[in-house]
DNA sequence: AATTCGTGGATGACAAGTATCCGCGTTAGT
DNA sequence: ACTAACGCGGATACTTGTCATCCACGAATT
């Protein structure tokens, strides 16, 4: 079980979005984390069907969030990047071989699947009680209160 | 983001072996839920690697569970299965760019890290929480009572 | 018209998961 | 002693998913 590591690049993009005043192209994203630029589009496009960010084409055109900060959780980003469908998907082992459950024993999800779902809808929750706003606060207590200045100022560059 | 399938097929392994009488072997095992003989092996190695299940070899050999399924967590399956690592794993990439975070920012994890690990942690907690013995409990509850007494049956042929 | 930018498709490199096979050592029955 | 049933570990191959790049296109600014 292993998370696509396009989920750090669009939370930190999404934190640095929310620290923004205009658009932010991908260009300047990519560079400010050293990251792949290519690649980085891919993600930012998939934020974007997923209606965090809207983006603005053209010259100076660029992403921005959709909404503020405190309006975005963790669990969106993650769910926009890795998908919605369940990490656990059974598939109903217990029809096959000699002692098959019977149909309508199967209507309903078994013990295992209950499980299962209800620990990732733990994960889920989990992640959607943080926002950027959040994380954003976060980085100013750990890097000094004039960070997101130094980051606007680089931006404008 | 996804988890093994045989995470499926070990829980339900471990169930069936907290039923039976004797050491089961894999023949069996596969057999009963209609799958691949050979990977289901593999799987049960790792289980034995784990300590949840110890294996007689030769003649009439086959696998039992170390400890009675009310001691054995789904949580303990799964980690047998899928590892101990965690699905996200940072890349540090605070580091890169124009304006990284100094080495003493970095000393420990971000806000970013710390609610992803979080959420793993809430995951965790919650399949730490059920047993095996409670999903054949389940199993009986919706399959019948006599359920387990068929399987030791047909183990036993 | 030229430049900057997002979009979507095609493509390839690489890692991980899935699955099979074989040779080996062990044990119980004959 | 021999054989059959079993677990163990390595080697191998197939499939899928992740990671990454490139390009042609349309849109907006200068
Ligand atoms: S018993 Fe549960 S985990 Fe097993 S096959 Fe059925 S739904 Fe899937
Ligand atoms: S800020 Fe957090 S998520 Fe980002 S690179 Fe650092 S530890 Fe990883």
């Amino acid at each position: 079980m292993k998370l696509s590591g396009g989920v750090e690049w669009a939370v930190h993009c999404c934190v640095v979005l929310s620290q923004a005043e205009g658009p932010v192209p991908t260009q300047r994203l990519a560079e400010f984390h050293g990251i792949s630029r290519t690649y980085l589009a891919k993600h930012l496009q998939q934020l974007s069907r997923a209606g965090l960010v809207t983006s603005t084409e053209g010259r100076v055109g660029g992403y921005l969030l959709t909404r503020p900060g405190d309006e975005i959780t963790v669990l969106d980003v993650v769910q926009a990047i890795e998908g919605r469908e369940p990490a656990f998907r059974c598939t109903e082992i217990r029809q096959n071989g000699p002692l098959p459950a019977s149909p309508q024993v199967c209507q309903r999800p078994c013990g295992v699947n209950r499980v299962m779902q209800l620990a990732e809808q733990a994960w889920r929750e989990s992640l959607r009680a943080v926002t950027i706003a959040d994380l954003a606060a976060g980085v100013l207590q750990d890097a000094g209160p004039q960070t997101f200045d130094r980051v606007r100022e680089w931006l404008a560059t």
